[in-house]
DNA sequence: CGCGACGTTGATTTGCCTCAACGATTGTGG
DNA sequence: CCACAATCGTTGAGGCAAATCAACGTCGCG
């Protein structure tokens, strides 16, 4: 049952036993409906989520009523929307799960605990936080310097794995496309 | 001349006398005259640096040459191609001086060595890397949701300082959009 | 002075969106 | 278990926001 996330952990820094125990004892274990939500805009988001199983994603809704994805959560992603989390303010974005999934959470205040009792934690969260900020980074520049075209091929090369288990929509969503246009790049690509 | 990047890491962790001479041995200072390069794509990115003075920018050049700004770099702010320094991998982007700058410059090793030594450099850039993953995220958010006057809008509104000093072309090229739509859109604006 | 950098403006093109209709598949309540 | 609704993807027609192309004015600098 920990073995996703404790392998997850010592990608970047090795814990003792007492450590792994510390830290398995500040996970919140969680199962989430397809549809449920695992938070609401408006919200403050209280946990770090890290996923076990299934698929998330984490979205803002804008003034016309639509989504515009953030992020998605896969097995083995951490998702949250940090900004609430860091700074304890209502979310601005809705995480719901686009498959049955479940998820370890972390409280707030027991992160903070445990960045004071085991230090190399927050190295491990500035390693987890480097990978997303490049990757993020990554995807600014696809945005503004791409065709949606382009966009589309990087993205499935890019993440296979979440091609094949989300609706074309929420990719067309992720990428700011019509459902349209991902349609009429998929019709082209097979007569190439 | 160490104020500012002392009141910048004081901003996140407190520092002994000790541990601030250390912090400040590590240090490289350096003047890049405007148009030269800090950073060329194709070097290794040795050096994590923070602005003192002036104003830089990192930036990807596409096959049709065309550029796309990353991030700028004005005093107070930290600026790289993260990628390259953690992975000692060639640089996808450039850097270079819109004015005559000032910058500290810290050599990966030192940095390393530092996360080991005081242990709250980690903490540090930590805090420094989820604020940068807070304003990513809301600029892809934008750069997916939003038309064009309403990402410029948004961007002078939360970077006066930059639209003051940068030419618009250059906030074209960070925003994706092309020089004759920023000024249409400034003309618009008057008007309004 | 003359040149390059920068911004403006107009004309035209184009990539992608919107709207609308439809078929296939999935899921669900009577 | 079937019928009907919802979800999802496809296709076509038309429109529009922003890009491209081109010409020109201004300013600052070597």
């Amino acid at each position: 049952m920990y073995d996703l996330i404790l392998s997850n952990v010592s990608k970047h820094i090795h814990l003792t036993r007492e450590e792994t125990s510390l830290f398995i004892s500040v996970l919140k274990h969680r199962r989430i409906r397809k549809r449920q939500y695992l938070l609401q805009a408006g919200d403050i988001n209280q946990y770090e989520n890290f996923v076990t199983k299934g698929c998330l994603r984490a979205y803002t809704v804008d003034a016309q009523g639509q989504e515009h994805i953030a992020m998605f959560g896969l097995e083995g992603w951490w998702i949250s929307d940090l900004y609430s989390f860091l700074t304890n303010t209502p979310a601005t974005q809705h995480i719901d799960a686009l498959e049955d999934s479940e998820v370890f959470s972390i409280e707030k205040s027991d992160l903070d605990r445990l960045y004071d009792q085991v230090p190399k934690f927050n190295r491990f969260f500035l390693k987890l936080l480097q990978n997303a900020f490049v990757a993020h980074q990554r995807r600014i520049l696809a945005s503004i310097s791409q065709t949606a075209e382009e966009q589309y091929l990087d993205f499935i090369s890019r993440y296979p794995s979440i091609e094949q288990r989300v609706p074309q929509s929420q990719i067309a969503s992720y990428l700011g496309l019509s459902p349209e246009t991902i349609s009429r790049i998929r019709r082209n690509q097979v007569s190439k």
